[in-house]
RNA sequence: GCCCGAGUGGUGGAAUUGGUAGACACGCAGGACUUAAAAUCCUGUGGCCAUUGUGGCCGUGCGGGUUCAAGUCCCGCCUCGGGUACCA
C-alpha cells in the first residue's frame, strides 16, 4: 500500500479535534505531569522549520508520559504584546491587535498541521484583557508589599507603616533603594505625601528617578537584557543613558533566593552558570575611610580587604553623592568640566574606548583606617555608581584598572602580595620620578603578604580572614555581600503593552481598585509619542479615572506578560483569581520546560522572581516555577550560492569557479536539491536571471553552501508547511529529531529527509501488502522477533527518559529493518511497536492502531514494558584483543566462567598466530564484554 | 580578559559506567528491474599500503601522561561556538 500521509494525517487530526483527545482536567486519581514550551511571539514571518524543534521534543515527552498513566498538562499560547506589531502599526496605521490576530491565526494553522497534543482550550494570549488583568493585579500586589531581609520574604506594606509609626527605622533590615534613617516621631509628624514618597523607597514595585537605557529610535526605555553591545536587541538601535522617572521591580531583593534556588533545579550547568554570573554575588567588606580635615566619611566596598596596605588612592564614581562634598574649591571648575564630559558619553562610547583612562582629582584626602596614611581622592567613570557604594579603594599593584589609572596620573604603587611561584622582588614600591618596574598589575589570588604590617607573611586567604576580623573588631567596616543584579525597569514608553493600573494625585502614584481591573488599553489616533514627548497613551481621550485623575502613560515591558503565564494555563478562564488554589495544588509547577537559551537572563530570571513573590504572598505553592529545563539548540540555515562571473550574466559551477573572477550570490535553497541547481526554476526565480547562461560540470550546476542564520535575506528559510506538503507531518517530526541531539545547534539540511520518510513507508509495509490489505497475523512470535521488539522498547524508553530523541529514531529504523528481514507481520510484535512509535509519529501510529482493530486513541494505550528474559542470548560474541587491539571474534556460551573463557581464547587457532613466539603475560576477561590478551 | 561548552568519515551523527570507533541515515559508486526515467531492491563505501585471496599499518583537533585497554580520565596547547565584561 502507498503510504498516503495526507489522508492519514487529515483523518486523525480531525478525529483528535472532534473527540477532544487532548483536553485535560484536574484528576486527583492520576499523577500530574506538566510539560511546557516557551510560548512564541507570533511574528509576521510565520514559523520556520527551526521553531517546532522544541515543540516536537516536548510533544514526544508529553505523549510518552500520558501513555505511562500521567495526567499531562501540555498547553500553548502566545506572547502577543511586542515591538514588531507596534512598529508595523506606526508604519501602516494598522492596529497592532489586528496584526497580532492575523499572525496568531497563521501560527495556529501551522502548529495544527504538525499534530501537537496541545489542549487548546487552555490557550492564553498576553494581550487579552482577561489575561492581563492578572498581570496588572500582580503588579499591584508588588506595589503593596516590601521585602523583609530577616525573614527573606515579601510582606504587606501596611506592616512596614506600622513599624515606622512605632519604632522608625531602628533595627530595620529590609530591601530599599536608599538607606534612610528616621525615628517614629519623625515619621508620625510627616505629611501623607511625604510618607508616600518614603514608602516608594521600600515597595517591590516602585517609582524612582533612575538612569535608564533610553533608545531614541524606538522612543522607549529598555531593560539591560534587551540591549547587547550598546544597541537594542530588537532593531539594533543605539541606546543612551538618561535620567527618568520610571517604574521598577525590586528584583534585587530576591538576589539571594534567586541564586540559592538554582541549586534545587535540574537545569543545565551552563544555564545555571549564566544566571549565577548575572546575579553576580560577591563577598567582601564595606569599609569606612574618614576624610582628612572633614567630618565626611567614605564608604567603599571591596572583596580584597587584605590588600588595604596597598591602597594608594581612592576613586569615586562621577554620579556619587560625595562628589560635591569632597570637591575643594580650587578643583571645582575641573571637576565640573569632567562630570559634564562623562555625562555626554553614551554607554556605547564608553564601551568602544574601554582602554581610555580619564579622571580628575577632588583635592580631598582620605585616611587609611589601618595605616593612617593620607591618600588622594579622585573621580573616574571606571567606577560605577550602581555597584557597591559607588566608591573604591584603589590597589594599583594588584588591579588592572587601578594600575592603568595610577600609571596615567603618576600615582604611587605599593606591592602587598608576592604571587605564588614568584620571589619577593627588591623593589616593591614605585612613585613618580623613577622608572616603573611593572608592566601590569600583579596577580594576587594566591601568594603571601608583604608591606602589610600585621598581615606580613600570611597567605592570601589567611590575610582575608584576619582583616575581616580586624575591621569588625575596630568598627571600621562590616562584612557584606554584594549582588550585580539590578532592579528591573518596568516602564516602556510604548502603546502595545499592558497599561499600568495606576493613577496620579498630587504627583503621587495610587493603585486603581481591584474591581476596576483590567484597565483596558485605550484607542489612540496614532501609535507615536505626543508632540510634548509623552508616550502614545498621551493621545488617548479621557485617559483618566472616574474621578478625573490622570492615568499612567507608560505600558509594561514584554517580560510582564510572560512572567506568570505557566500559572494561568493551570486555570485559564478563572475570573476570580490568577489561579485557583485547587488547580495550583494539583498542577504545582512545570515538570519539564523546553525553550531557547536566549531567555537565560531575561524571562527565566523575571519569572522566577515573579513566582517567588507570588509564593511569598500565598498565591502559589511552589517556590520555583520550572523544575527541569532543557534548552533546545538553534536550527541554523544552510545557504546555497551561485557564482556569477563579474560583469556578465554567466554563472559558473562550484568546482570550476576558481578559474574565474566571480561574485557569490545567495540562491533560494528551495530551488536547489542536493546542491544541484534547478536551472529552469532559477531562471523563473528572478527576472534578472531570465537569460542567465551557465558553465556546467558533468552537465550539472553545483552550488556552494554555507551555514548561516536562517533568515529571509539569505534565502535559506525552510517552511514546515512545505515539508509537510511533500512528506507529511510525521516525517517532519521524525526528521527534526533525527538531525541530532536536542540541545545542540545544527543546520537544517533537507537532504536526508528521504531516509526517515522511507522508514515510515517500510513500517507501513509490515502491516499492509501492496494492495492495502492488512497482513497482520495472530501467529506466535519467535525468539528473534521478541528480542528485536524488547530491545527496541528498552532502548526507546530509556532514550526518551534522557531526551535522546535522535537515537530513538535510529533504534526504530534498526527495529523495522530487522522485522522486515524476519518477514514479521505478527500482532504480538507490531501492536506494541505502534504504541512506542506513537509519540514520534502520532498520525501513522493512530492509523495502525485502528487498523489493528482498536476503537480509542493510541494516546491512551499503555506503554509496553520490556522483559529482560527476551533479551538474554545463549552465546556472546567476544571481541579478542591483543595488547588492546581487536584481532578476532569468538562465540562462547553466555554462562561460561572467566577461566574457561581464557582457555577457549588461548586455544583458538587465530590466537596462536598473534601470540607467535611472545609470552602471554596476562589475560583480562570482562564477562559478556571483551577479552584482552597481554603479550610481550 | 574572565566563565562555560564543543572538536569523530564527503555530510548529519552513534558509541549511556574506560571495554569491538564510525551504529543509523544522507551522499557517492556499482548492479537488478525498466524502451527510458522515477520509484523500489541488492552490493560496496574512514585513510593509506598490499593483494588471487588471507591481510597489514594509521586513525576520534594537536602534544604528552595514566591504564591490560582512552573518542571517553589527567596535564599542556590550538580552533570554533555561547555567556559576560570597567562589577572593585
Amino acid at each position: 500500500m502507498d503510504y498516503n500521509f495526507k489522508e492519514i494525517e487529515n483523518k486523525w487530526q480531525k478525529f483528535w479535534n472532534e473527540n477532544k483527545v487532548y483536553k485535560v482536567d484536574v484528576d486527583k486519581e492520576r499523577p500530574k505531569f506538566y510539560v511546557l514550551d516557551m510560548f512564541p511571539y507570533p511574528s509576521g514571518a510565520g514559523l520556520h522549520v527551526g521553531h517546532p524543534l522544541g515543540y516536537i521534543a516536548s510533544d514526544i515527552y508529553s505523549r510518552y508520559k500520558r501513555s505511562n498513566g500521567f495526567n499531562v498538562l501540555h498547553p500553548m499560547g502566545y506572547d502577543a504584546f511586542g515591538l514588531p506589531a507596534e512598529q508595523y502599526a506606526i508604519q501602516t496605521g494598522q492596529h497592532p491587535a489586528i496584526t497580532t490576530e492575523k499572525n496568531i491565526k497563521r501560527y495556529r494553522e501551522q502548529l495544527d498541521k504538525i499534530g501537537f497534543s496541545y489542549d487548546w482550550d487552555r490557550e492564553v494570549r498576553t494581550s487579552d484583557p482577561k489575561y492581563y488583568k492578572w498581570t496588572q493585579w500582580a503588579f499591584q500586589q508588588m506595589f503593596k508589599h516590601y521585602y523583609c531581609n530577616k525573614d527573606e520574604k515579601a510582606k504587606p506594606i501596611a506592616e512596614l507603616e506600622e513599624i515606622f509609626s512605632k519604632t522608625g527605622t531602628e533595627g530595620l533590615d529590609v530591601a530599599c533603594t536608599e538607606k534612610l534613617e528616621f525615628t517614629a516621631e519623625e515619621w508620625n509628624s510627616k505629611s501623607h505625601k511625604e510618607q508616600q514618597e518614603i514608602l516608594l523607597n521600600y515597595r517591590l514595585a516602585y517609582l524612582a528617578d533612575t538612569m535608564v537605557n533610553w533608545c531614541p529610535a524606538l522612543g522607549t526605555v529598555l531593560a539591560n537584557d534587551e540591549i547587547k553591545d550598546g544597541v537594542s536587541i530588537r532593531g539594533g538601535h543605539p541606546v543612551e543613558q538618561k535620567k527618568m522617572r520610571q517604574w521598577l521591580l525590586r528584583v534585587s531583593a530576591y538576589a539571594k533566593r534567586l541564586l540559592d534556588g538554582l541549586e534545587t533545579l535540574e537545569w543545565t550547568d551552563s544555564l545555571k552558570e549564566i544566571q549565577r554570573n548575572w546575579i553576580g554575588r560577591s563577598e567582601g567588606a564595606d569599609m569606612i575611610f574618614k576624610v582628612a580635615d572633614s567630618d565626611v566619611e567614605m564608604k567603599i566596598f571591596t572583596t580584597r580587604a587584605d590588600t588595604i596596605f596597598g591602597v594608594t588612592f581612592m576613586v569615586l564614581a562621577p554620579e556619587s553623592e560625595l562628589v560635591p562634598q569632597l570637591t575643594k574649591p580650587e578643583h571645582k571648575e575641573e571637576v565640573e568640566a569632567y562630570l559634564k564630559e562623562t555625562k555626554k558619553r553614551t554607554e556605547r562610547e564608553r564601551m568602544s574606548d574601554v582602554k581610555k583612562v580619564t579622571g580628575v582629582f577632588t583635592g580631598s584626602y582620605a585616611v587609611n583606617p589601618l595605616s593612617g596614611e593620607k591618600i588622594p581622592v579622585w573621580i573616574s567613570d571606571y567606577v560605577l555608581a550602581g555597584y557597591g557604594t559607588g566608591a573604591i579603594m584603589a590597589v594599583p599593584a594588584h588591579d588592572t584598572r587601578d594600575f592603568a589609572f595610577a600609571r596615567h596620573f603618576d600615582l604611587p604603587i605599593t606591592q602587598v602580595v608576592v604571587p605564588e611561584g614568584e620571589d619577593e622582588p627588591e623593589v616593591t614600591f614605585w612613585e613618580k620620578g623613577s622608572e616603573c618596574p611593572w608592566e601590569d598589575a600583579k596577580d594576587s589570588k594566591a601568594g603571601y603578604m608583604i608591606n602589610s604590617d600585621f598581615l606580613n607573611g600570611l597567605s592570601v586567604p589567611e590575610a582575608i580572614e584576619k582583616t575581616k576580623e580586624y575591621i569588625k573588631e575596630k568598627g571600621i567596616g562590616e562584612v557584606t555581600v554584594n549582588y550585580r543584579l539590578r532592579d528591573a525597569i518596568f516602564s516602556r514608553q510604548r502603546y502595545w503593552g499592558e497599561p499600568f493600573p495606576v493613577y496620579y494625585k498630587d504627583g503621587l502614584p495610587y493603585m486603581l481598585d481591584e474591581s476596576e481591573l483590567p484597565l483596558e488599553l485605550p484607542e489612540v489616533d496614532k501609535f507615536l509619542p505626543t508632540e510634548d514627548g509623552d508616550p502614545p497613551l498621551g493621545r488617548a481621550k479621557n485617559w483618566v479615572t472616574k474621578e478625573g485623575y490622570p492615568l499612567e502613560l507608560s505600558t509594561m515591558p514584554g517580560f510582564a506578560g510572560s512572567s506568570a503565564y505557566y500559572l494561568r494555563y493551570m486555570d485559564p478562564h478563572n475570573d476570580e483569581a490568577l489561579v485557583s488554589r485547587e488547580a495550583n495544588e494539583y498542577w504545582q509547577d512545570v515538570d519539564l520546560y523546553i525553550g531557547g537559551t536566549e531567555h537565560a537572563t531575561g524571562h527565566l530570571i523575571y519569572s522566577r522572581y515573579w513566582n517567588k513573590f507570588l509564593y511569598d504572598i500565598g498565591v502559589v505553592v511552589k517556590d520555583e516555577p520550572f523544575r527541569k529545563l532543557i534548552n533546545q539548540g538553534m536550527i541554523q540555515g544552510r545557504s546555497n550560492f551561485v557564482y556569477r562571473i563579474k560583469g556578465t550574466n554567466k554563472f559558473v559551477s562550484y568546482n570550476l569557479k576558481k578559474d574565474y573572477d566571480v561574485t557569490p550570490i545567495h540562491v533560494d535553497v528551495n530551488i536547489v536539491h542536493n546542491d544541484i541547481l534547478d536551472i529552469e526554476a532559477f531562471r523563473n526565480w528572478n527576472p534578472e536571471y531570465k537569460d542567465a547562461e551557465f558553465i556546467l560540470e558533468d552537465g550539472k550546476y553545483v552550488c556552494g553552501h554555507a551555514v548561516e542564520k536562517m533568515s529571509k535575506s539569505m534565502f535559506n528559510v525552510v517552511n514546515p508547511d512545505d515539508i509537510i506538503e511533500q512528506y507529511g507531518a510525521d516525517t517532519l517530526r521524525l526528521y527534526e529529531m533525527f538531525l541530532g541531539p536536542l540541545e545542540q545547534s545544527k543546520p537544517w539540511d533537507t537532504q536526508g529527509i528521504d531516509g526517515v520518510h522511507k522508514f515510515l513507508r517500510k513500517t507501513v509495509k509490515l502491516f499492509f501488502d501492496k494492495d492495502g490489505k492488512l497482513i497482520v497475523t495472530d501467529e506466535k512470535a519467535t525468539p528473534d522477533e521478541l528480542r528485536t521488539l524488547h530491545r527496541t522498547i528498552k532502548k526507546i524508553t530509556s532514550d526518551i527518559e534522557r531526551f535522546s530523541f535522535n537515537t530513538c529514531v535510529s533504534a526504530f529504523m534498526i527495529c523495522v529493518n530487522e522485522l522486515t528481514d524476519l518477514k514479521c507481520h505478527k500482532r504480538e510484535i507490531l501492536e506494541p511497536l505502534s504504541v512506542i512509535l506513537a509519540p514520534f509519529a502520532p498520525h501513522l501510529s493512530e492509523e495502525l492502531w485502528h487498523a489493528l482493530g482498536h476503537e480509542g486513541t493510541v494516546c491512551d494505550a499503555q506503554w509496553p514494558k520490556w522483559e529482560e528474559k527476551f533479551l538474554i542470548e545463549s552465546t556472546v560474541t567476544y571481541p579478542v584483543s591483543f595488547n588492546g587491539k581487536m584481532r578476532f571474534k569468538i562465540d562462547l556460551p553466555a554462562d561460561m566462567d572467566t577461566k574457561a573463557i581464557e582457555e577457549a581464547v588461548l586455544a583458538h587457532e587465530q590466537a596462536k598466530k598473534w601470540i607467535g613466539d611472545k609470552t602471554v603475560r596476562k589475560v583480562i576477561v570482562v564477562p559478556r564484554k571483551i577479552v584482552n590478551v597481554v603479550i610481550g
